[in-house]
Order: C-alpha cells, then structure tokens, then sequence
DNA sequence: CGGGATGTTGAGGCAAGTCAATCTAAGTGG
DNA sequence: CCACTTAGATTGACTTGCCTCAACATCCCG
C-alpha cells in the first residue's frame, strides 16, 4: 500500500455516499462502532491499492474516485474484470487472503478502509448486514454472467453499446444526466475489460458517430444521442439495474 | 420444474456428497432442522430445472448429476456460465428472485430442494453458515474472474487446455484419476462455455491428441498423457484449488 | 439395421488483431 | 508564452485465428 491510513471519518451520518454504500444497511448503534473502526486513506491517481497475489490486510468502501480490477498473464496480457467507484466494496471479505486481482487507481482515490478481521468480526455480530453483503455477492455473480456472456458471444459494436450502457446507468442514481457518460478510463483500459484493441475499440466509436449514435466532444466524454438504438444494439435481457459493485 | 419434490431425505448422515456441500458446515442440531426443510427431487437428463426469468422458489443442493448454467440472447446465441455438480448449490439465496439463467440437467439428476424462504431464515439463524455462503459465493466470483480471463484474453488452444485442467481438478477430491477427464457434456456446451465454435473444440481436441498431449478413448473421456504441459499451456497463475461452486 | 443426434474434417471468408503512421492533448521547461 | 516532449487516441493497410458452410463419419438406441 502506497498511502498511510489516516484518522477516522469525522462524520458518517452526512457522508455523501452513505445511501449507496454498505453502511447503509447498518443502524445507528452499530455505525458507531464501524465509524472507530475506519480509517481514510487517500491513493493518488494511477497508485496500486493491492497487488494479484499479495497479502490483503484491509477492506476498503470507496468514497471518492474509481479503481480497475485486472488480472495479469505473465506474457502481458490483462484482464479487467471491473471497474469500481463511490460506494463499492473493494478487497473482498474473507478474513485471510491474498489479492486474487490487482487493483489501481484510476483518479485521485479516497476510501474508507477496515482491519479485515475486524471487519469480519462485526460482518459475524450483525446477521442482517451479513445477509445484505451475500445479495451484493450473488448480483455481483450474475453481472459476472452477463460479462461472460458479452466476452464470450457479443460483436464489438454490441460490447461497446452495452458498455456504455452500463456506466451510464451506473451514475444515474448519483443524479448525474444518464447520456452524458464520463469515461474515466483510457481507451486501452476500455479494451481489456472488454476483451478487444484499442484500435477496434477506437474504431467502433468512430462507427457508432458516424451512425449518429453517440457524440465525443472529448476523449473522456461520450454523449448518447440514440440510447434506445445503443440499446438495441447492446443485446441485453433486461438492462441490469444500479447496484453496490464489490470487487476482490 | 417438471418434477414434484418428494420425500425427505432418510439420512444426512452417511450421505455421500455431505462432506463436499454445505450442509457439512451445520453443527448436528442444525442437521436436523435442514433434513427436515428438505426434499428429495429426481430430474431426468434434458429436463429443465428452471428458466431464465422465471420465478424461483426453491434452492437445491445437487446429490448425483451435472447441469449446465446458462444465458440466451433472442437471436439464439448462448452463453454457458458454468456446470454444477454434486455438493454445488443450485438457484442462489435471493429470497425473491427471477432466475438470472437458465438450468438445464445434462445427465439424470438428484438434489435435495428447499423452499427458498425457509432456507433464507435457516440462514439468517445461523451466522456461521452466513458466513460460508459468503465465502462460497466470493470464491465464485474469483473463478468469474478468471473465466473473464479466459474469454477475454485465451487462445482457443489454452481456453481448452485450461477447460480439461478444471474439470480434472473438479472431481479430485472424490478421489477420481485426475488424469481421466469425464466430459459428461456435448461439444455444444464445450464451446458455448468457452466462446468458441464445435468445430474449433473439435479441431483443437485433434491438435492436442497430435501433439501427444491427450488420448480421447471416446468422445465423452479424455485422458491427459501430458498434464504438465497443458498446464503451461492454460496459462494459469495458480491452478484455482477444488471448490463448492453456487449457480444461479 | 436404419436414422437422428453428435462429432470430425475440409475449404473459404471475415471480424478483429497486428503493425505502423499520424494526430491530438497535456504537460514541462526555457 | 511558445517550442518540445510524451502519452493517448485515431486512422489505414495488411494479416490471421476463428467462424461459417458443407460434407462426411460415428455413435447410440429403438
């Protein structure tokens, strides 16, 4: 770890990401009690929160940035499984284990971060956040089957639209304007969560202007001028609601 | 489901796939409540357990037989998320949920059902067991993740590679010749959980039997000549170690 | 001993990858 | 404030691994 973590959150109760993160399944007696056990920590863009295969010693609730979750082949090629942002779970629960993906940040970092086993040892004391954390798991594993599902049978222009999707409905809940979508991440990041180039990922873009279907005044910033076509398009069943993301 | 629940099961105790389930994390009180909740139920090969979208309302825990797992788009493209064996966890523990995929057996099944509700307030009286399940399920995930790999980033040589070498590590621990691979599957499925075409399964299987790294007896049995080799091959960081899976 | 389902093999095409040149934006230092 | 550098993004030309289509082989089960 990169950073020293620092002191405690000096207010849970007004923290902005609260309603969309774990904590908001806990009552106020116990907030006490998880409130001690934080500590803020701050990673600068482009720092490594954990290595694949280290030792994790914390568990981290995002509050401000985004991280991308890969794993690495020793030739180079990588994988991002996910990227994850305010209000997501970072680090994964269990009490001993090493990082199974590395994860880094991708803009300035800020996040609340828990001894493992401490945290463990609260997640045993309260049975209902528990059961809520088992939800968030299981949605985790179904967004895993519809991503297994675009990497193993879509087109490049249907994992681009669903992407797009995706991110858009990602920061709805946050009141952000659903079609203008920020992309954070460069496009090589883009292609290795989607298993492509980043040629045909530029490429695609290109089509998808061209088609009238998005505008980039920016590298960094997609507007959707035809989301139901993108829609169409991405191929889902039903578009996956807005959900706390845990990665490990 | 195409098959009524039937009976309890008569003894919980000398079942065969308790040590591999999760049953075997429930102290003996705890047995009997669970023994009494289920019920035996019998799927002949090809039935479906349930479908995509529908509702569910039981959980199963399977006793004999595999089923496949998987997604369909509308134009028939279809995504196979995993197969489940005996000791794995069928349906997933959302109390109400639509199923995410379809389960299909592919060889005649036995488990034993649960109503969900009932399971879901076994689970919320039984911390320990709360916590299992989050384990199982972040284990899940982790294997997602590396299927994500597979997909995303693996040749079709080490795709297949990395198929035999799970598979074979899946049956170890009932005490199986790891180097004798069942494939109770047709290549159909093979593929779609791979991202890839029969042809290019088949074609690939003769590259490997070329190569001397397999023998394929008949169709549905592989035999690994050469399992360091196809180690390599797979490209895995560490061989993933034998686990309970949870499909949904 | 058929006949349908499943698996194999071959020929040719194409979506996406590779390689390479160019463009753009964001710093950086004089 | 502007030349220079560098990382990132785009575009074009070419290649290729896998897909598609088609023919054939094999297995299984009544």
């Amino acid at each position: 770890m990169h950073c020293a973590l620092g002191s405690k959150p000096p207010d849970c109760v007004h923290c902005t990401v609260r309603p969309h993160a774990l904590c908001s399944q806990v009552e106020p007696t116990g907030m006490e009690t998880l409130r001690s056990m934080a500590r803020i920590a701050l990673f600068p863009n482009r720092s490594v929160v954990f290595d694949q295969g280290s030792v994790l010693r914390n568990v981290f609730i995002i509050t401000r940035g985004m991280v991308r979750l890969f794993r690495l082949m020793p030739d180079g090629r990588r994988q991002i499984t996910g990227f994850l942002g305010p209000g997501d779970l970072l680090g994964g629960i269990k009490v001993k284990a090493n990082a199974h993906c590395s994860a880094q940040a991708i803009s300035d970092l800020v996040v609340c971060g828990f001894d493992r086993s401490s945290f463990s040892a609260f997640l045993q004391a309260n049975p209902t956040l528990c059961m809520t954390l088992l939800v968030v798991a299981t949605d985790e594993i179904e967004a895993q089957y519809d991503h297994a599902m675009l990497l193993g049978r879509k087109h490049a222009a249907e994992r681009i639209a669903a992407f797009l999707l995706l991110l858009s409905a990602r920061w709805k809940p946050i009141g952000l304007n659903p079609n203008v979508v920020g992309l954070p991440m460069p496009r090589s990041d883009i292609a290795d969560h989607l298993g492509l180039t980043i040629e045909t990922v530029s490429r695609t873009f290109a089509k998808f202007k061209q088609s009238g279907l998005i505008e980039v005044p920016d590298a960094k910033t997609v507007i959707l001028s035809n989301a139901p076509a993108l829609y169409d398009l991405a191929g889902f069943e039903e578009l996956p609601d807005s959900r706390m993301a845990i990665g490990m």
